[in-house]
DNA sequence: TGTCAGCTGTCAGTCGCTGACATTAGCTTG
DNA sequence: CAAGCTAATGTCAGCGACTGACAGCTGACA
C-alpha cells in the first residue's frame, strides 16, 4: 500500500484498458440511442451504429448480445434501483405498499442517474420507440417480467412465504406490473414528457388499483370522469 | 341454384385452390409444432419445416409473417374465443366477473377447438417450449398485451366508459392478465398438462386476487398455505 | 523490456426475411 | 372445351442480424 491505486477508501480507478472498454461502450450507447431515436429501430442497422463510433460490427456483438440490448442499456439501470429500493424498506409495511413507495421513492435517484448517461429527453424519445415498436415492446415485456420475478421472491421472503406454494406474492407484482405498464402508457402516450408528469401519472394509476378491482364501476362516485382531453 | 355448391342453408364449399390452401397451411402448422416441440425453437430452422412439407421458403413466408407466427397460431384460435366470451357476458355483470366468467366458461369450448387442429398434447410440449424460450416468450407477452387492449375498450364500452379517460379498465384487464400469466407459469411448470388442471389453477389464481391486494397477509387467515409440494 | 493475456478487426458462413420475376395451376367466360 | 385471367408457387438474388475462427495489436505485469 501507499501507491495511489492501492489507497484504500477510494475506488481504485480501474486501467486503461478497462477506462476505454468503458468509453467505447458508453459511445455505442450513444451513437444508437440517438440513431434509433431519429431514424426508428428498424431504419437503424448495426453497420450505422459502428460507423458512427468507428469500430467493427465484431465488436458491438462483444459488447451487446443482440441490437436490441442496446436500446434497454438505460431502462436497465431504473430496474436495478427499484429492485435496490423494495429490498430497502422497512419489514413492517404493507406488500402493495412496499412496491408503490419503492417505485415513488426511488424516481429521482433514477432521473438523475439515467441523466448521467444520456440526456434525459434522448431517453424519453427512445422510450416511445420502444412502446411503437413491435419488437422491442415484446423484449421489453419480457424483461419486466423477469423483474417482476425477482420482485415475487422478495416480497415472498419479507413475509415469509414460499414463492412456489402460496400465489399471492406472484398475483399481487403481477398485478402491479400490470399497473405500471398502464402508467407508462399513458405517460408516452401524451404531451408532457417531464419526470414531474411521469410521477403525477403514476401515483394516479397506482390509487386507481383498489377502485378498479372494487365490484362495481357505477355505483359511487366516479373519479376522474372528463378530467382529461 | 340446385348445384350442390350454391345450395343455401350449408356453408358453400369453397373451391379447389382454397382447399389447397388450408391443407397448406394447416400441413405448416402441423410440422413446425411438431419439430418446435421435439428441437426446441432455436433447433428448429425454416428451411426444416418446409423441408417436411415439401414446399418452398418463400411460400412458408407468403402463410406466416415470421418463424414465430406459426408457433402462436393455435393461441391465437383461444385468444379470439375469449374475446368473443367476453362479449357475450350480459351487460349486468361487474367488470372483474365478466372476465373471470369469460375465461372459465370458454374453456372447454377452446379446448376442443385446439384439439381439432392439432393433438393437445402436441400443444402443451409446445406451450411449454414458448414459455422457456426467450423470443417465443417475449413475442407471447405482446400478443397478451395486445389482447389486453382490445379487452380493456369491451369493458370500457360496457360501462359507457372513455378507455383514454378513465385508467379503471386499462388497469382491471392489466392486473387480471397479470393473474392469467401467473396461473399459465403455474399450469405449465407442474407435471399435470390436462385441461382440468389448468382450469382448477387458473379458478384459485383468481380467487386469491382479492385477498393479495389486501393490506396485510400476515393477520386473518392464510389461505393454500403449505398445501403444495 | 519482453512476455502474456485480453481486446479488436477481418473473413466466412448461417439463418431469418424480402422483392422481383418467371412458372404453374385453378377459375371463368365465350 | 379452349382461351385468358388471376392467384399461388418456385427460383434467385440480396440484406441484415448474428457467430465462430483466426490473426494482429495493445495494455498489463514481472
Amino acid at each position: 500500500m501507499g501507491t495511489a491505486e492501492s489507497a484504500v477508501g477510494a475506488p481504485p480507478r480501474p486501467g486503461l484498458r478497462e477506462r476505454k472498454k468503458q468509453r467505447t461502450r458508453d459511445a455505442l450507447v450513444r451513437a444508437a440511442l440517438e440513431l434509433i431515436a431519429t431514424r426508428g429501430y428498424e431504419g437503424t442497422t448495426v453497420d450505422d451504429i459502428v460507423a458512427a463510433v468507428d469500430v467493427s460490427q465484431r465488436t458491438f456483438f462483444r459488447y451487446f448480445a443482440g441490437k436490441e440490448e442496446v436500446a434497454f442499456f438505460v431502462a436497465r439501470l431504473a430496474e436495478s434501483r427499484v429492485l435496490d429500493a423494495v429490498r430497502a424498506r422497512p419489514p413492517h409495511e404493507a406488500p402493495l405498499e412496499v412496491l408503490r413507495r419503492a417505485v415513488l421513492d426511488s424516481w429521482d435517484g433514477i432521473t438523475e442517474a439515467v441523466e448521467q448517461l444520456v440526456p434525459l429527453d434522448l431517453h424519453m424519445r427512445v422510450y416511445r420507440v420502444i412502446e411503437s415498436t413491435p419488437a422491442l415492446l415484446a423484449a421489453h415485456l419480457r424483461r419486466a417480467t423477469e423483474l417482476e420475478e425477482e420482485l415475487a421472491r422478495v416480497i415472498a421472503d419479507r413475509e415469509g412465504l414460499d414463492v412456489d406454494a402460496d400465489p399471492r406474492p406472484r398475483i399481487l407484482v403481477a398485478a402491479f406490473g400490470g399497473v405500471v405498464r398502464v402508467a407508462e402508457r399513458r405517460w408516452s402516450a401524451g404531451d408532457d414528457c417531464s419526470p414531474e408528469a411521469m410521477r403525477a401519472v403514476m401515483t394516479a394509476c397506482l390509487d386507481q388499483v383498489g377502485p378498479a378491482l372494487a365490484g362495481n364501476w357505477r355505483t359511487g362516485p366516479s373519479p376522474n370522469r372528463g378530467t382529461e382531453t
